[in-house]
DNA sequence: TTTAGGG
DNA sequence: CCCTAAA
């Protein structure tokens, strides 16, 4: 406005000064580039081996033959033991990359029965990891289960449990007794061959991973854990949530994982509620090349999100549709059960179905065949056209998806509250039982919801503009983190891997709980999207790797949330009075309660919105933001770039009496100084 | 933690 | 959006 005045003498005509730069000197820290060149032969190198031992177990597909086994091994010892002098973390491999390559879940503590071919791999893990022991064979290997100390006192080598143990202590045999805290589950969806899940699970090497470690932890190390991440979580600053960005940004956004096939006006996906289990995540190339990994995830997730989705009015999906996803003839035997949304006054029907089996091998099988995202609220203008409404849809369902969906328990019309609960404990077991599971899907509401608009908790909502507001809350389901990390551990194969660190005490568990969310390449009906619990997910996280390597491959992208309009206008506002050179004040002032906008963000946006200003109007991109506003962006900019916020409430006085004059002459003012003068 | 900039 | 040197 008045920015707009002042332009309109003149400035529009001038070239916007470049603002001086402060000099920066080369922050990047070379010898981080210098490290990375350094490994970049190894790791490639190892890529390679890892390719070839992708192509043996492919092509040897079925059984592990003791050739296959006596080639691999040279090659896996290598890696292994290697990572095992220089860093502490000890995966375990997959060696089977088929069908896993896409998703592997690893039920962290309690693994299923393996089958009798995958005690060759096993046993080479067994071997690999307590390089110490020249014996070779289950003998040496240490059986985890049943120790309850040991784990915290653990020594550089890895025990891996063997195989023949993990009957015991699987998930429907498990003894209890010991304290030990099963916390396991597989669903398994045995309905269908060509389930990705299924696949997986049926491959030892996946599951039996190295979740070793976690599967002897018992609840007094996940309490420590957990009060751990407590007490570093009381460490963020309480009145913003810019504190939690860290956790939420290992949050955000890779819990749910689309696979390509999800059909419209679906979102069906088997889930791995919070029973405890944690999927795995693992390298899902042998790409030496991390950044291809996450392109990839990344797309996936775009497609998933140009998905449409049909707006619920208010029941949102017909039960119907979604119980029309393609698996549907393979359950015949589905017990029916309900999967309701919301807790919080977001609609809640019954939206999918659910195939429930006790399974011989005292496994609870699941087959929950959709559910439906909460209500969604949406308000454009009459004039949207038909494309903005299916883009905007689009983002409020990634926004909401993003901000975080919560998995909840009912069993008997009773929410399962306890997370360390074994299903057997918990009784959810039997037939009848099963019969009133039902998973539920809440919105996170952790944090206080952004009050932009409405009161509606948890949605998305409604607002003066065609623009969406997503309040999605804080979400507790936790993301998955890739564990193999540092770059000489990447080359492994496509690998489920979790690590621990039982000799380093003083590394810290990894701030998130892993989980792991796994994309389903399987060609049809797979469409799987896994979530998981934190609190279960909490005994998996514990890959002693050093910041940089955590941060730099395994925290996901925060969903990208397009500024809307008004928060554009709220920024803009926001700037004018305060200057370019405070984005802390202009977050508190105008996105305190928006808690996925961090000072940063709008430091970004503005620097973008800058940009756009300066471009022609055919290059812009994205929701068109109004010339009005673009004006003032420019014109806060051109004064600010001039002034330096240097002096608060004054330069917002100066800005004032600037704007109100918007003089050329004002705006050669050179600093607040003078314009007090 | 914030700011400031490059990626 | 991410990452991170600097302040």
């Amino acid at each position: 406005m008045v920015f707009k005045k002042r332009q309109s003498h003149g400035f529009n005509n001038l070239h916007f000064p470049s603002v001086p730069k402060a000099p920066r000197s080369a922050r990047r820290a070379f010898h981080k580039r210098i490290v990375e060149d350094s490994q970049i032969c190894a790791f490639e190198l190892l890529a390679s081996l890892a390719g070839k031992l992708l192509q043996e177990s492919e092509s040897s597909s079925a059984s592990s033959n003791a050739s296959d086994a006596n080639d691999r091994p040279a090659i896996s010892d290598g890696v292994v033991k290697r990572e095992q002098v220089e860093t502490k973390p000890v995966k375990t491999e997959c060696l089977d990359l088929g069908s896993c390559e896409e998703s592997i879940f690893l039920p962290d503590l309690n693994e299923i029965p393996l089958p009798a071919e995958s005690d060759a791999i096993l046993e080479r893990y067994s071997t690999v990891s307590n390089s110490d022991s020249s014996e070779k064979g289950n003998s040496d290997v240490k059986p985890i289960q049943g120790e309850k100390a040991p784990k915290l006192e653990g020594v550089p080598p890895v025990t891996v449990e063997p195989c023949d143990e993990k009957p015991e202590n699987g998930v429907g045999s498990q003894p209890l007794a010991d304290g030990m805290e099963t916390q396991g589950l597989i669903l398994d969806n045995a309905c269908s061959s060509k389930d990705p899940m299924k696949s997986c699970l049926r491959n030892p090497a996946l599951i039996h991973g190295n979740g070793v470690k976690l599967g002897i932890r018992d609840d007094d190390e996940n309490i420590f854990r957990f009060n751990k991440l407590s007490s570093r979580r009381k460490a963020f600053r309480p009145s913003s949530r810019i504190g939690d960005r860290r956790i939420r940004k290992l949050l955000s956004s890779k819990y749910w994982k689309a696979a390509p096939k999800l059909k419209d006006y679906e979102l069906t996906r088997p889930l791995f509620a919070d029973l405890g289990m944690k999927p795995l995540h693992h390298k899902r190339k042998l790409s030496c090349n991390p950044d291809k990994t996450q392109g990839d995830i990344l797309y996936k997730r775009r497609k998933f999100s140009d998905r449409s989705v049909v707006i619920a009015s208010d029941r949102g999906f017909s039960g119907e549709s979604v119980c029309n996803s393609p698996e549907k003839g393979t359950s015949g035997d589905n017990g029916s059960a309900v999967l309701c949304y919301g807790e919080n006054g977001i609609s809640s029907p019954v939206i999918g179905n659910q195939a429930q089996l006790r399974s011989k091998d005292s496994h609870v099988k699941l087959n929950i065949k959709s559910f439906k995202i909460p209500e969604l609220f949406i308000d454009v203008p009459e004039t949207l056209t038909v494309g903005s409404l299916k883009r905007t849809v689009v983002e409020a369902v990634t926004s909401l998806l993003g901000g975080g969906l919560r998995v909840g328990l009912v069993l008997h019309g009773k929410k399962v509250r306890d997370d360390n609960r074994t299903l057997l404990q918990t009784g959810i077991t039997s037939a009848e039982s099963l019969e009133t599971l039902g998973f539920t899907l809440e919105p996170n509401s952790v944090q206080a919801p952004v009050p932009l608009c409405s009161e509606e908790p948890h949605a998305i909502l409604p607002c003066e503009t065609s623009h969406l507001i997503s309040r999605s809350p804080e979400t507790t389901i936790v993301e998955s983190l890739k564990l193999i990390d540092s770059p000489r551990l990447a080359p492994s194969p496509p690998t489920n891997q979790v690590d621990y660190n039982s000799e380093t005490t003083d590394q810290e568990p990894l701030s998130s709980n892993a989980d792991i969310v796994a994309d389903n390449k399987s060609p049809s009906d797979s469409k799987a999207l896994v979530a998981v619990e934190p609190a279960s997910a909490e005994a998996l996280a514990v890959v002693p790797l050093n910041q940089k390597s955590r941060r730099s491959e395994n925290v996901q992208r925060r969903t990208r949330r397009p500024f809307s309009v008004s928060e554009v206008e709220a920024l803009v506002q926001a700037v004018e009075e305060l200057g370019t050179g405070r984005w802390r004040d202009v977050k508190l002032r105008s996105f305190d309660n928006a808690d996925h906008r961090t000072y940063v963000d709008l430091k970004d946006k503005w620097k973008t919105l800058v940009h756009t200003a300066q471009i022609a109007p055919q290059q812009r991109r994205g929701e068109p933001v109004p010339q009005k506003l673009l004006d003032r962006v420019l014109a806060a900019h051109s004064y600010w770039s001039q002034h330096q916020a240097k002096q608060h409430t004054k330069n917002a006085a100066a800005v004032a009496t600037a704007t109100a004059t918007a003089t050329p002459t004002v705006l050669q003012i050179t600093d607040g100084q003078a314009i007090e003068a």
